[in-house]
DNA sequence: TGAGAATCTATCCACATGGATAACTTGTCA
DNA sequence: TGACAAGTTATCCATGTGGATAGATTCTCA
């Protein structure tokens, strides 16, 4: 009966209103929530009315969790962190070249919430410092993916695999706004032949 | 006696409530304070009073002018991307692969602004479908400028330029955030070995 | 069972906001 | 010069906001 599917409330399923959470579940809702009102109505948007409607409760309880919506976006910066660790979503840990970022595209376009927080988040901390360490670690993460990934292909210069990981970081914030899935597919297929050619080229030349 | 010394009052100069500028700039002005305001403060805070007291009038005149804060951000994206047009920090034109790019990570360590404002936009058009066309048109600006760039350092495949693109668009956004420039230039450096290893290499391999 | 703690709701308030309106100022040009 | 238009300011208002407070519900565990 009350036997949903549960999953991260962050894929597709758009309606509006959730359904109230049960006793205890209201902070972990709210924190889903933000995530969600932030990528689809801005951070403009995030106000204790919206992020509580969003979760199905009602707006004390965000002051009553966080004390504050400072703080309700730290605390939600933190879980879209935690999330991203454990979605792992550049190692595929395989050591072949053609599974490198293999499923970004389709990934990103699944689920681009939490991508989209992300980067909104990330504008942020240009002007919150408090967020600052979260988003180097966010980034130290995702960097440590690539390096991880690309040394499994024989590349083992951190430079190029940091390149690497700017030209996803790059493709991925073009395909939430503006570029198609399969863009980004095609843009991948070439770095990955990119990769290849700096790894088996000569050391110099012109 | 009136004679500052006026630039595109884009660069670091920093000090808020800016003295009234004459009569009939006020429009100007205000679009400039628009992207100041959006990059130091977040969309969030571009409010009718904040965006004339950075521009030095009073908050009737945005309403005078823009009609809505709506129109105003439309108008200050497009306005940014006319800037951007005749900045054009993308293509150097000299056919030296050591000047692509060369310039990139001390223009953006001097006026981070606009990109930020363009970042946050990127995302805001994701919400707002009357953004997307200029967003769209900004895009192909940057892209085209990097094929154009590109080509004439014999890279001809658009595909490598996209990627390439797509890589520099993600360094600028980790500098304006997190990353320092000389790390940026480091980046841009890998890129340009990439690239070249792409250029010279035979056909496929692996 | 029942009392204290945690979670959650209902309600209130001072304040900033977007926008409308009317008045005033500066420029234009016949 | 002067009258009309464009630019600009001053002021007002309804609405949504962040947050505080008080009370109700649900859980925990001795």
């Amino acid at each position: 009966m009350t036997a949903e599917p549960v999953g991260t409330g962050l894929t597709a399923e758009d309606g509006e209103g959730r359904d109230r959470p049960r006793y205890g579940e209201g902070r972990e809702a709210l924190l889903r929530a933000a995530i969600r009102v932030v990528a689809t109505s801005g951070l403009r948007n995030l106000t204790y009315r919206a992020v509580a409607r969003e979760a199905g409760v009602t707006h004390g309880l965000v002051a009553h969790h966080f004390g504050s919506r400072d703080t309700l976006l730290e605390e939600a910066l933190r879980y879209s962190l935690q999330l991203s660790v454990e979605t792992s979503s550049l190692e595929s840990g395989t050591g072949q070249i053609d599974d490198f970022a293999r499923d970004l595209p389709e990934f990103v376009d699944r689920e681009p919430d939490v991508q989209a927080f992300q980067y909104e988040l990330i504008l942020e901390s240009r002007r919150r410092p408090e967020l600052r360490p979260y988003v180097e670690e966010l980034y130290d993460y995702y960097r440590g993916a690539a390096r991880r990934e690309l040394a499994r292909l024989g590349i083992q210069d951190p430079a190029l695999a940091d390149v690497a990981y700017a030209a996803l970081d790059g493709l991925v914030f073009q395909q939430i706004s503006v570029a198609s899935p399969e863009n980004t597919r095609r843009s991948v297929d070439a770095l990955r032949t990119m990769l290849l050619a700096a790894r088996d080229a000569p050391p110099a030349r012109d």
